[in-house]
DNA sequence: TACGTCGATCAAAACGTTTTGACTCACAAC
DNA sequence: GTTGTGAGTCAAAACGTTTTGATCGACGTA
């Protein structure tokens, strides 16, 4: 708090040259004579002297900094289940980003007045609805953008990170079709992210393919556990209970498996359940559930690579990256053999 | 990408006014007629304005963003669980600046001269070590700090959020004592930051008061998971085998656990294990571990409290706001009666 | 009438950098 | 002896805001 902050006027008069000159001498710019670079950085070190990055983002344009803007409406409130996929994501990507020596800011809500505003080089936006407005005022400021999953109207953007469902879902639905499940209900999420739509069509597609009929419902992510028991335990108690339920999410799979425990329904034998997020929760249920990991972490470094390139200036590439989810297959979906 | 940006004088002209008017409308520093307002808000929405925010803080002295500097050292390798600790952090302290509608950004390693500079007006170091270089280094600057736990070499300075442990450590000492341990160990965690420094205090504190005699061992957090498990297995099968076990964080406890079971080593009958740190794991471990809660969550939210507080000009505060950290007893230090 | 006040606007300065064009030497090449 | 070249430096412009002092009517008050 010391008075003024130090500028490189002070150093400038300092080192006794002129304030261009301290500037070659920092940036290399231009060739600065051995014992004048000694003099000079000599007055920055006693001075204490730092760049000021809004003068330097205003002249250059570049500001070093990455946004991420994370849309997942949970993000502010939720069970610890989706804290914990909130956590993980944003974790993911600021470990990449200090990796890479950027800034990674925490964009406030883009079109609320009352928010800061940020100085960015570019912007992750993670998970966008369909259509999307904060994706849409991202594009319309012309920000260079790159996003984890598409937002689902906007498909043709190409500087996108994507998980690629369909293969792993299959894999899941065949498992549980091996395992002898005659009836694989899906409960979906109700938001409209790529993760609800996509997975929702690689259900209908399988059930297509396997000549079954799809049996859909959905499960709000905004449910409190109570709520969600609420609609589950009927579900259970009736007489075409499912013998599979595919969940969107691992809070909701362990739900069910405690409502399924509650009831007498035994799990895996009279009921599989998996889900399409994995957690801590799933490893180590009991049993332990058969979930989708999204793998953040590689979609993480994928996007703020990305990103990167693209400030750089590289060409818009062919197609989204596309990353592939791990499916963990677990007790909850593996029946002993009789 | 289309061409320039859009500036306040290009508004200026559209609106047939100087740039100061169009400033004072949007900031409504000066009155400005009903009919000019409108002409320059139409404008501005016609071209797309968005102030530059490098040139406004330029001019402000203000950035409207808080910047993060995470000292462990496990932020940037480490086991799933450190992970969570780290993201758990993170997670909540960017929850509690997009609610407060700052901007939050992640410091890139604040000395080294090829990562970003970034601008902010203040900045928040979350368990800094004994005389941290990095906090030294945002003091020389003159940024303002709040610390999160105390540098304990500097347990001064009173902008700062820190956890009371004694009464819980003592909670759990004797808690333990009551279930008739009699040789409680603690293996305590190798850096120097307070977590480790005053845990260890308050247990020889404990010790000394209980008269029985501290007994303490190190164990870095540093170490794969084989590794630990290397000192470990030697220590449970010692004719000295202590019958509880403190240990710094909760994946280790899982591991002394599952050493234990390997063994044959009964817990918690033959040994009670509890940890200083909670996570996912130690709250689904089979059977549950006794954890100490940091209340990361709380612990967020008064440091981004504070820290506006500060860049608002408030008053420094006499003592440290003071977070209690939660107590978890589970069946790992749950004796049945015999 | 003269004077202060207030509303509405403008022009100019300032914030702290980076970058560009120009200048001065010294030295090598023709 | 001119010309070119490169090293080393400086002055000035520019980046896009916010803020301050000034101007100019209109209006109410002494």
């Amino acid at each position: 708090m010391s008075g003024r902050r130090v500028t490189i006027r002070d150093v400038a008069e300092r080192a006794d040259v002129s304030i261009s000159t301290v500037s070659h001498a920092f940036s290399g710019s231009r060739p600065i004579s051995a014992e004048t670079r000694e003099r000079i950085t000599r007055a920055a070190n006693e001075l204490g002297y730092e760049p000021n990055p809004s003068a330097r983002s205003l002249r250059t344009g570049r500001s070093g900094i990455v946004g991420l803007i994370l849309r997942p409406r949970f993000a502010l409130v939720g069970t610890s289940d989706r804290a914990e996929t909130f956590n993980r994501l944003v974790g993911s990507v600021a470990t990449e980003a200090l990796r890479r020596k950027t800034g990674l800011i925490h964009v406030p809500d883009i079109d609320d007045p009352r928010a800061a505003k940020v100085p960015m080089d570019g912007c992750i936006v993670a998970h966008p609805y369909s259509g999307d407005r904060v994706l849409t005022e991202v594009l319309r400021r012309h920000i260079p953008v790159v996003t984890v999953e598409e937002d689902p109207e906007r498909p043709e953007l190409p500087w996108a990170v994507r998980l690629d469902y369909p293969p792993v879902v299959d894999r899941l639905l065949d498992h549980l079709k091996r395992q002898h499940a005659s009836d694989i209900m899906l409960l979906t999420g109700t938001e409209s992210n790529a993760w609800n739509v996509r997975t929702r069509e690689s259900y209908r597609a399988w059930c297509r393919t396997n000549g079954v009929p799809a049996r859909i419902d959905e499960l709000s992510e905004g449910l409190t556990h109570e709520e969600a028991a609420q609609l589950i335990g009927p579900l259970l108690a009736a007489p075409d209970r499912p013998d599979a339920i595919v969940v969107a999410t691992s809070d909701f799979a362990a739900l069910i498996a405690r409502v399924a425990a509650a009831q007498g329904v035994r799990v895996p034998d009279e009921l599989m359940i998996a889900s399409f997020t994995d957690s801590e929760h799933s490893r180590t249920a009991d049993p332990a559930i058969t979930a989708m990991d999204l793998n953040h972490e590689n979609l993480a470094k994928e996007a703020v690579e990305l990103m990167l390139a693209r400030i750089a200036g590289a060409e818009a590439p062919e197609k989204p990256v596309v990353i592939s989810p791990v499916l963990h297959l677990r007790a909850s979906t593996l029946r002993s053999p009789h």
